[in-house]
DNA sequence: TAGACAGGTTTATATTGCAGACTAGTCTAT
DNA sequence: ATAGACTAGTCTGCAATATAAACCTGTCTA
């Protein structure tokens, strides 16, 4: 009973922070998505969002792809079989702290 | 669409530390409890247990009661109305992201 | 009277998130 | 040729955190 109560106390601090959680969030519907594409989507300035994105790519969480649109730079960024499983963990510890909370 | 993704983008920071969600979550269905329940509980030293209440009163969002059992101090923490009602929306939150999320 | 316990506060450290400045290379318009 | 804008960052500085650990006051127990 209380255990669920305490579903959060050990959550994944890295995918817990709100800017990061909307990345993987986005990530996980769309396949692969570009810097600029999730620069509109998350709102986050430039500089927030390259350092969330590596953050999320030295766990293992995503993939990052730096190519070429013709001669300009092109990021992409797909989420890893890893990033997914945590990902999912985590919306699963979500769902459970949400769900032992109904009044 | 793309704003359920977003769900959590503006979410309550006070809250989503887990040890203060946590906190909340016990005092949403105990309706009273002292210091050292919390303690357990919650698994926290005393340290950061007594800066996440004070944080609390704070916002508003719990009541704290410093009052004695016998002659040993007792401290008696309840989630106020307002507590509730920031607690109840920051559920409905994590709810929606966990539903636009659905694979 | 030494020790442990209740219930904290204070201090120190370490990490973080964030905005904004700066960089480097490319492209566009004048 | 050059100013300006765009992509995709890195770096800097600041403010806010979280956390553990030390410290404190008072009470009770052996």
């Amino acid at each position: 009973m209380s255990g669920d109560l305490r579903s959060l106390a050990d959550v994944n601090r890295l995918i817990h922070e709100p800017s990061r959680s909307v990345i993987l969030a986005i990530l996980a519907v769309v396949e692969s998505a570009d810097f600029l594409y999730l620069l509109r989507e998350t709102g986050l300035t430039k500089g927030n969002l390259s350092v969330h994105l590596s953050k999320l790519e030295e766990a293992g969480y995503v993939n990052i792809e730096k190519t070429y649109r013709g001669k300009i730079p092109l990021t992409l960024c797909r989420m890893t079989d890893r990033g997914l499983q945590a990902f999912n963990e985590y919306r699963k510890q979500l769902k459970q702290f949400v769900e032992s909370t109904k009044e």
